[in-house]
DNA sequence: ATATTAATGACTAGCGCTGTCATATCGATA
DNA sequence: TATCGATATGACAGCGCTAGTCATTAATAT
């Protein structure tokens, strides 16, 4: 019923030493030992207490991933990833959502890592953003993987897998440039995410090179939900000279676009093109289906984790972190096609 | 910095033995030991070492919760729910996500909770309505809650929070039969899900007690995604004696009906009321809002944990099980009102 | 064959807590 | 006050594993 260490030990006529060294991937251990003892455990199907484990070795096989987003597939998506990671390395996933604007974000990560011992972290936005957790988290020694904006791998995002949103929105405001649109307008995310950011540098980066000067009016600041997109959109269907084109921040503020858009009865992409970001599963269900960039979510987060786990076996001293950066791709659908 | 049990029993003038106690609510403590503890715990912010808890107690302080089911909106929600009853009697709560119709489900979700020493388990539908699962689950003594589909309390459904979908779909239905319609046509979700069967009978009922007479090919079988609405919508288009109204098994169903007929240039409400089911936030980002039933994930999803909680404290022998009965509440939005 | 290194095992000591069982304390009764 | 049953508390072992220390053996080099 219950397998221990001690069963393996046995069937595979080693220690238990020696099976714990081949459980914890310590070296100096012959390879047809290794065989031995996997087959022991296949055999028996010997799962380590983790329980055991942690309590011996003060350090436990779960690794935090602490978020506040609102949109529920990318949290979704989030998790699938990590938690593939996890299982591919026996580690546990345990999920934080907490409210980053809370005023002690930092001691509550702080406390969820030292209760739940917690071997690592995965930050999202905004958490990946927030300097001053990154500085507390690599003060106590508690490693972390950040998934975060930009383009350039630097030694300031050494902990760090990249989304190169910059690139990715300048491709889109292309597309909407070749559809032969000049009036384009941008609604913008949540300030406070640099994706936002980042985006609206690649949408006024594109315009640039093709020489096309900016309307600052059609910059509407906003939130990434559904309603700020419809604001945003009224904002500027209410303008004398109306933009032809949209590019929103995501595919929820596209949507509220789209919505609003339908309300003062304008057509699109006929009169007006709409392009959103994210690629959400409800930018093809939207009437019409919203062009929009494709964030390989759970393949970023799947990423981060092995990073993560990566960076929990060596030593800080020696850490030698790549930064992976993935760059969304351009989705045309009919929101924008001429 | 690390603050054992002996701290406090130190501080507290007691032994470890009696602190465990108080940690674990066991009887026979007098309130001012209990006191006395509780204050050394505040003061020490002591917080019991959970791998040492589990080693020595060998059951462990997590749920988990098994579920394979598309919709993001739905999950996050759950575990939201799950999260908070979770926090609250410090618990970790332990996702896992999985293929339902793989061929040895049972026995995944056995090792699971073998591998996790899982303390219970939380099962959403489909996984709440497989009574091998629940057979099985029994037999070894593992606790576990389902939340599934029906409206009467019974034996039966000892460890279950049921949602009522037959009395909301009912009242999904007078609510179309109410705006004048009576060729209503409904679009099933996944057959395996009792939630489906049970709005069905909901929306059976409902026409019969007013009596009109139903038309078995409105009836349109399906499963729970926006291809599919789009698919039966189209079923229903086509049809010489088309329907005036849709109730649709649930929102993405009902988003799903709703693109298809503004692919054939239907006006909704006006030609074609249609309605859907779960209240999902896109459910008042379609144009038009669809009429939807409300259903309280997250609160129910807490509920249920509450309940596991209760369970896990009692023997099997005087578990005396409530089944707390939700009724999703009807919405009305623009899409069905005339 | 011998020196040198790499692999492995035997043993021990915990990790921080809970379970068992023995002991101490208490209130009530005779 | 002595006695008893019930209640409250403590001493101690052990959960299954890791990690350290040596001692021992096998593999490789000289």
């Amino acid at each position: 019923m219950k397998v221990t260490i001690n069963d393996v030990a046995k069937l595979a006529g080693v220690s238990i030493k020696t099976v714990s060294r081949v459980m914890n991937n310590e070296p100096s251990v012959r390879q047809d030992t290794v065989d031995k003892v996997m087959a022991a455990v296949k055999q028996l199907q010997y799962q380590p207490n983790a329980a055991a484990r942690n309590l011996a070795s003060s350090k436990s096989y779960s690794i935090g991933y602490v978020y506040d987003n609102p949109n529920a597939y990318y949290i979704i998506d989030m998790q699938n990833g990590l938690l593939e990671a996890c299982r591919k390395h026996g580690y546990e996933l345990l999920i934080h959502p907490t409210n980053a604007k809370s005023t002690n974000i930092v001691n509550e990560v702080l406390d969820l890592v030292e209760r739940s011992r917690l071997a690592g972290l995965v930050l999202t936005p905004p958490f990946s953003e927030m300097p001053e957790l990154a500085a507390e988290l690599d003060k106590k020694g508690i490693d972390f993987v950040r998934i975060i904006s930009g383009s350039t791998p630097s030694d300031k995002l050494k902990n760090c897998v990249l989304i190169d949103d910059f690139t990715a929105a300048f491709r889109i405001t292309n597309h909407l440039l070749d559809q032969g649109h000049s009036k384009l307008a941008f609604l913008c995310g949540d300030e406070e995410h640099s994706s936002s950011g980042e985006r609206l540098a690649g949408f006024k980066a594109a315009l640039t090179k093709r020489g096309i000067t900016l309307n600052d009016d059609y910059i509407i600041p906003g939130t990434y939900s559904f309603e700020s997109g419809v604001q945003g959109a009224q904002t500027l269907l209410a303008m004398a000279d109306k933009p032809s084109a949209i590019f929103a921040c995501n595919d929820e503020i596209a949507a509220g676009a789209l919505f609003c858009a339908r309300l003062s009865h304008i057509n699109i992409p006929a009169q007006l093109a709409i392009a959103g970001f994210e690629n959400s599963p409800f930018s093809r269900q939207t009437w019409p289906p919203l062009t929009t960039a494709n964030q390989p979510n759970s393949i970023i987060a799947c990423q981060a984790a092995e990073l993560l786990f990566k960076a929990c076996k060596q030593t800080s001293a020696n850490a030698n972190f790549e930064q992976p950066v993935f760059v969304p791709e351009l989705l045309v659908r009919e929101s924008t096609r001429a």
